[in-house]
DNA sequence: AGTTATACTTACCTATAAGTAAGACAAGTG
DNA sequence: CACTTGTCTTACTTATAGGTAAGTATAACT
């Protein structure tokens, strides 16, 4: 009775949340297909290599962002929105147990990524970073917040602190990405 | 001829080397002892399990910066100059192939690391933590730098910052690192 | 000279990983 | 009805990982 492409889902579901708790090293296909009562072998029928696994998880994750920041990339809007919005996605997953961003998951792997994964990845997160960069600029353009200097290297910042924190809250807690995205806020003249 | 613990040094190095540019899984004892040119028991008679050496690891990088901030820490000091050694020092490793942090490399495998690693891990980035809120603290008392808001929050966004930016520069370029520092100085209000 | 400790090597073991080839079976199509 | 297609299972292969037990060489100690 299985859908077409249920499994597949399934499949990618699993895969996102092992890769986010543990890592791309830090799971095998054993471990999706026990989960989801199948064998083996099923899992390597829907994506070959573990790479083609990679690629497709990279990409679905792109796809979000895409969706969610499109709109805002296309027509401007309310920065504010926006920077709230993607911190409180951040901040739900790290607290659902995918603590590990999928950036950070594959660069500690990265050198050993066949190249189209590497591409893709590198792809999104310059993706990230230039969304980020606009929703900066924006925003103090609308004096929704403040901060001095270019916002390139400031969206860079802030990047890297969320990802830095959510790796730095999987070995104290949750509370340092907290005090992070506080922190954040602070900087930017964000009153809470 | 050996010296001896000479070998021992050897795998030291080759395994800090590895830890930080492969991250802890990403190596095996096959990749040390071929280095090295001795058989891959012989790093089993150093480091019997590889917790052992996950272990001898960290402890060996936490000695050295307990070395380099205890002076400070009791009596004080120049918290720029502290600051600015523990920029370069940050810097130089990453522009030496170890891209990834310690904290980094183990926080990925965090969950399946045995707990004496982990309590290890965790005590070295709490005094981490507590070396740079004092160093933002007493900098900004003597109006070396300023910024709004606790030291504590400071402190973690930078040293997030910095974690996050050498996986973001893994993955990208080293320019990553640069302009996050750079942000780092603005947001202090230090000149460059 | 004989004993002991150190620092290895040789030769294994077991577990698990990714991956593959071939077959089963159901549903739909000409 | 025969045939194809999609989705899986069974039953492997190959490689590598961490780890161990037993033996060897060398220097140091008594």
């Amino acid at each position: 009775m299985t859908r077409i492409t249920d499994t597949r889902e399934q499949i990618m579901d699993r895969a996102a949340q092992l890769l986010m708790s543990r890592g791309f090293n830090g799971f095998s296909y054993r471990d999706i297909s026990s989960h989801l009562g199948v064998k083996n072998a099923a899992v390597h029928y829907h994506f070959p290599a573990k790479a083609d696994l990679a690629l497709a998880l990279v990409d679905e994750y792109r796809q979000t962002l895409r969706d969610k920041t499109s709109e805002f990339m296309a027509y401007g809007g309310s920065a504010l929105e926006q920077l709230k919005g993607f911190f409180e996605f951040t901040s739900r997953q790290c607290h659902t147990g995918r603590c590990i961003c999928p950036l950070g998951a594959f660069s500690i792997d990265y050198s050993e990524l066949p190249e189209e994964v590497r591409r893709t990845t590198a792809d999104f997160m310059n993706e990230t970073i230039k969304w980020l960069t606009q929703v900066l600029a924006v925003g103090r353009e609308q004096e929704e917040f403040s901060f001095s200097g270019d916002p390139g290297p400031k969206a860079l910042l802030i990047l890297a602190g969320l990802q830095g924190a959510r790796q730095m809250a999987r070995i104290n807690s949750l509370e340092i990405l907290d005090d992070v995205l506080k922190q954040i806020h602070q900087d930017l003249g964000i009153v809470t």
